[in-house]
This record gives structure tokens, C-alpha cells and sequence, in this order.
DNA sequence: CTGAAAGCGCTTACAG
DNA sequence: CTGAAAGCGCTTACAG
């Protein structure tokens, strides 16, 4: 029904008796033009309000000024803060954003990122799916000539610009704290066993055991997906044990809700009973019954860095051989969920 | 350096010797098309990984599958959780979505709308900024034959498909739940009094209090905007006068979690000083400290919804007049935040 | 059954 | 300084 038509600049040749070049080279500030020329056709482009057709530019230049996004979810607080961040720069820059979503499978992320990539899309960002394993898919498209830039749940199999956070340091900091406060039993609760930052998570948390001279048990690091109830399931089994963990640290926000249900339902008080420390970015966190302690990543940065290197990418002349990998900080927020005494600093 | 080559129906041609013509044909199933001929051309286009390049089809068909969505921020639960229920149905329909923001800012909404025209997208879906009176930027796409659904924030001057929930009731419901906990001096803190959404809760609002024979107090009906300063400043203000509310029903989340702080702030305990009730849709809300009183929509299939009404306009033939507002049903879920004695029905 | 031609809206090397 | 022509990748009415 789209019946309206949209001024060309075969319109604006017609009612200034010019020719089509000629009115694109006015509108483009070519010096080669009478001044006279050039001054009507830019008042009546202004008059008709005529704005370039994109599609046409993109099918000649084979630039689409479109970058492709690529997360596990939108309606997810971390995702959507990167998002934030990455549309704020791409914007600026002139390129607008298709987001996508894999929803934790590898499958549906195959099979979009294929479909951003029939797009025409000019380069990809993305955090990978919590099943991703293998990422041929995104070789392919690195093959293709479309640039990616990996952030978060990065891969070691590509070579490509990366934008991720001290995960190590982050989450030894975290157990740190939790230790510290003089918990000894302490579980970990993350995801998938493959990605990167599970085991950078991972090992943070148990070399801050070791510095303490904790043992670090097998049985309390927990791989769970986001399937709800096979993960409420694992961990009810965890805090159903005869030993239970006094304080876990979760590796996402989504995982430290699902804890929180499970210790409900069992009626154990945190940090009573048990103590939490996630990583988390969720604005909310300070105002949860209790208060949890976060480890908060710089979201918004590190979606703004994305996309300033996905754009260095596409625009480079020449070919980029040396990539880097960004490494920002993690920032410990310390609320009730983590300290002894149920109360929280100067808070409530 | 994007200098890979995607394959064309070009190179399909030149290998197998036939015209471009022929190759677009058997690809598109034509029946007047040798079966030999056919079967080699899907084959090497398979071989090939052929994909048909979208711009080239827009270009001809002036359509390019692509829906523009406008909201206030997408790193705000309420929207992307509405964009996951509009990506959802999009994608089914073959359609992809180009995210943009306003900002709660006119200007910004105004200059991004014609920016998503000038991509020449085929729809857009909209709920407008806070700031927004004149919706003269959405007369102006459908003008130019692109249809607009609005969603949530919609405007009786346009006229178009809405996607609205019963705000009226939802506030009257939320308002007479605060009432029969025994509270009497009830405010209301809400967004811009030119948004019918406003007019609406706040017209619930005032006739639960007239149902119940309790005054309606102007001054504590508070309009607010997203500076958070002046909102906070607003808010306390509230508190601090000498005859203060027990009892506040909140418009959106966001203006919630202000009032939380400034609760916090002034040592005033929710529910026993003051109770909270607020339009909220964050999954996070029963977690809250304390669990906080939230009238729900159906975001997810406010979303689904909207997309698909959209989709209705932008492929249907005739020119379609009658127009539909469909109003879907808020749910109030009732948390301590809200009850008399601080104990939430079987939780904690 | 197949191909050459025109056209979608634009840019740009080539003439003049 | 200006215009005609070619071309980006595709579809489709028109010939044959």
C-alpha cells in the first residue's frame, strides 16, 4: 500500500530542465558546477525535501551503512546495555544497527547470522550463544569480506578486534571478598564449560580459593544452560546436599534469579545461610531483598568500542592483520547479599 | 575492505552459459523452464551458496522488508521486552527491524523518524517520547505511504492501528488494592500530562479514590519528566511536606526505583511509612527489597501484535480506513510493597 | 523454452 | 560546465 512516491532525482532533473548528472553533482557540492545551477537545485532538493534512496547508493557502492548485532537476547539488562552503547557510536558514524537474537542456541545463531549476512550487512558484532562451540559461521562471513568484532562471549578460534572484561581478575575479586567475610565453602554457579569466559571465570575463583588455601571442590562448580527447571534443578540439588555451600558466585545475572527463587523456595536466608556475589549489571541490583553484590561490567563502553572497531574494520584501505583484544575493568559493588552482618553500608 | 565477492546471478550465468534471465527464473520456480536447465541452476546456486541480493530486490520493488522501531531507550525492560515479542513476529513474517531511539526527547524522536524514512523502511512501530505533543512526524510518513502502528504511548491524532493496554483500569484496580489495605492519602507520581496514557491511570487513579469517597489532592499528583535530578527534588518534596502520603501509585517503573531511593533516602520504610504500587514489567520486581507491587502488560504479545498489524497495513491491497485499537488487559500482582503487615503471601 | 532490453535510483568516467 | 552512457543485481514484459 506503500503507493506514495518518493522524490528521485530524475523529479528534481525534470522540473529544472537538467540532467540527472548534473543534479546529483550539484547535491553532492561538486566544484564543476555553474554556482546559479547548483544554488536551484539545492533549494528545490530542499523544497521537495529529497533525501538520497540508501538502497540505491548500497547497491552501487556495496556499502549498506548496516551493521549486524548479534546477542543471546535482547530483553536481557547486559545485552541491552551494549546495545545502547553500540548504537549510540554507530549512529554518530552514520550506520544503523539490525539486531539479532540466538537465544541461547547455536542453531538460531547459525541460522541468523547467515540472514544478517544475506543483508548485506557491513560488518558483525557479537557475543556467542551459550551452546556455540564451533564458529564457522562467523569465519564464513570474516571470509566474505564482512569484518566481526567479538565481545563478551568471545571465541579463540577467530581472529578478529575483541572487546571483553577482566573476567579473570573479576571474578577472583569476587571470591576474594566472599572469603574475606570468612566464607569457606564456596560454590561457583556458571555456564557453559566451552566459552572462554567461563573458564577465565573459573579459574579466577579457584585461584582465590588456592591463595587461601581452600580446597576447591568439583562437585560445587555448577555448568548449567538456560534451560529454568534442569538448572533450578541442579541447584536445589546443590544446597539439598548434606555439605552445603555457605556463599556461591554466580557467573550471569540470570543465573543469581534463579538462584534467589531456589533459596526461597528452601526458605535459606542469604547471606544468613548463604551468601551470593554475581556478575551483574542490572541497575536494580542495589534495590533486590538483598542487595546483591555485582560484579558490573562498563557496558555501554564496551559497546561503543565495539562498533568504533567494527567501523575501523570496514572502513580500513588496506587489510588488517593485527587485531587487538580489548580488556576493560570489572568494578566489585559490595551490598547485603555478601557481607556477614545482614546490613548493609550506610544503606537502609 | 569488504573486496570478497558475493555471488550474482551473473556468475550463475556465465558458468553454466545461459542469460541472467534464465537463471532468475529457475530460481524463482518458473514453470516454462527446461527441467534440465532448471535442476544445474539450483544446483550451482547451492553449490555457490547463492543468496539473492536483498538491495537489488528493494530497488525494484520498492519494499525492503525492513520495520523501523521507535522507543524511548532499549535498555528499558518495558520496551525491550516489547521489541522481543515485535522480533519475534517479523522475523516469522521475513521481516527484519531496525531499532531506534528517542531518548525522551522530541527532537531526537523527530530527526530519528526521518531518518529510519529515509532508509526507506517499510513500516514503523512507535510509542512516543515523554516530550512529544505533536505527532506532525508521523502524519508526514504515512503521508508518504508509509504505514505506522503505534504501541503503548499513542496519540488520538493519528489515525491508525494502536496497541494499547486497559490503562484505566489497571490504575483504578492498583489504586483500589492500596485502598482496601487501609490507605487513604494516596499520590500519584506519573509522566507527562499530554500523554493519553497518563490521562488514563491518572482518570483510574482519581475515580478509585472518588469510589471510595477519599478527596483527590492536586498537588499530589506529581508530573515528572527523566531528568533524574528534578524528579528526585520532586519526589522528596513530596515526602517532606508536612501532611505527607502513605501510599504513592507509581506510572512507570523507572519513576519507582527514583522513589525507592528517595524513600531510602529519607529512612522512610516501604510498606509500613509509605506503600509502593507501579506499573512495572520487570521480572526482577518480587526481588525487590521489598517485593514491589507492579500492575503487568502482556509485552511480549503487546509486541507480536503490533508487527502484525503493521505487516496488515504494509501488504494489503486496497487501502485500508478502518482502523483498530486494541486494548489489551493489565495483571496486578500484588507483593509486600503494598500490604499492611509487612509479610508477602507465602514468600520469605 | 530462452535471451535481449528496460528499468529501479544513483554515481562517475568519458565526451564535448 | 553539462549530458549521455554504463553499471550496481535483479525482475519481467516482449520477442523469437
Amino acid at each position: 500500500m506503500n503507493n506514495q512516491h518518493q522524490i528521485t532525482l530524475k523529479d528534481i532533473a525534470q522540473q529544472l530542465k537538467l540532467s540527472v548528472s548534473t543534479v546529483s553533482r550539484a547535491l553532492k557540492g561538486s566544484t564543476d558546477i555553474n554556482a546559479e545551477t547548483s544554488k536551484q537545485v539545492l533549494a528545490l532538493a530542499e523544497e521537495l525535501k529529497y533525501s538520497p534512496n540508501p538502497i540505491a547508493l548500497s547497491l552501487k557502492d556495496k556499502k549498506t551503512k548496516v551493521i549486524g548485532v548479534m546477542v543471546q537476547e535482547i530483553a536481557n539488562n547486559y545485552c541491552s546495555a551494549v546495545i545502547a552503547g553500540i548504537e549510540n557510536f554507530a549512529c554518530k558514524m552514520g550506520y544503523q544497527t539490525i539486531i539479532s537474537q540466538s537465544h541461547e542456541k547455536y542453531e538460531t545463531e547459525v541460522q541468523n547470522t547467515r540472514l544478517l549476512a544475506s543483508r548485506r550487512i557491513d560488518g558483525l558484532i557479537i557475543s556467542i550463544s551459550n551452546e556455540t562451540r564451533n564458529t564457522d559461521h562467523l569465519q564464513e562471513l570474516i571470509d566474505k569480506g564482512i569484518p566481526v568484532v567479538m565481545f563478551d562471549r568471545v571465541s579463540n578460534a577467530i581472529a578478529t578486534h575483541k572487546v571483553i572484561v577482566d573476567d579473570y581478575r573479576g571474578a577472583f575479586e569476587a571470591t576474594c571478598q566472599l572469603i574475606e567475610q570468612g566464607y569457606e565453602n564456596i560454590a561457583h554457579i556458571t555456564i557453559s564449560k566451552h566459552l572462554l569466559i567461563t573458564q577465565n571465570r573459573l579459574r579466577g575463583f579457584t585461584d582465590a580459593l588456592r591463595t587461601h588455601q581452600l580446597p576447591v571442590r568439583s562437585e560445587w562448580i555448577l555448568h548449567c544452560d538456560f534451560n529454568t527447571e534442569a538448572t533450578e534443578n541442579k541447584i536445589r540439588h546443590l544446597f539439598c546436599s548434606t555439605k552445603r555451600p555457605d556463599a556461591v558466585l554466580l557467573s550471569v545475572e540470570r543465573l543469581s534469579i534463579t538462584c534467589l527463587k531456589v533459596l526461597r523456595e528452601l526458605e535459606l536466608q542469604v547471606p544468613d545461610d548463604v551468601a551470593l556475589s554475581s556478575f551483574s549489571d542490572n541497575p536494580l541490583s542495589p534495590f533486590l531483598n538483598p542487595a546483591l553484590t555485582s560484579v558490573c561490567q562498563p557496558t555501554f563502553a564496551m559497546g561503543q568500542l565495539a562498533v568504533e572497531l567494527l567501523i575501523e574494520l570496514i572502513e580500513s584501505k588496506q587489510i588488517i592483520k593485527e587485531y587487538k583484544t580489548v580488556q576493560m575493568k570489572t568494578t566489585l559493588h559490595v551490598h547485603e547479599s555478601s557481607l556477614r552482618k545482614a546490613v548493609a553500608v550506610g544503606e537502609k
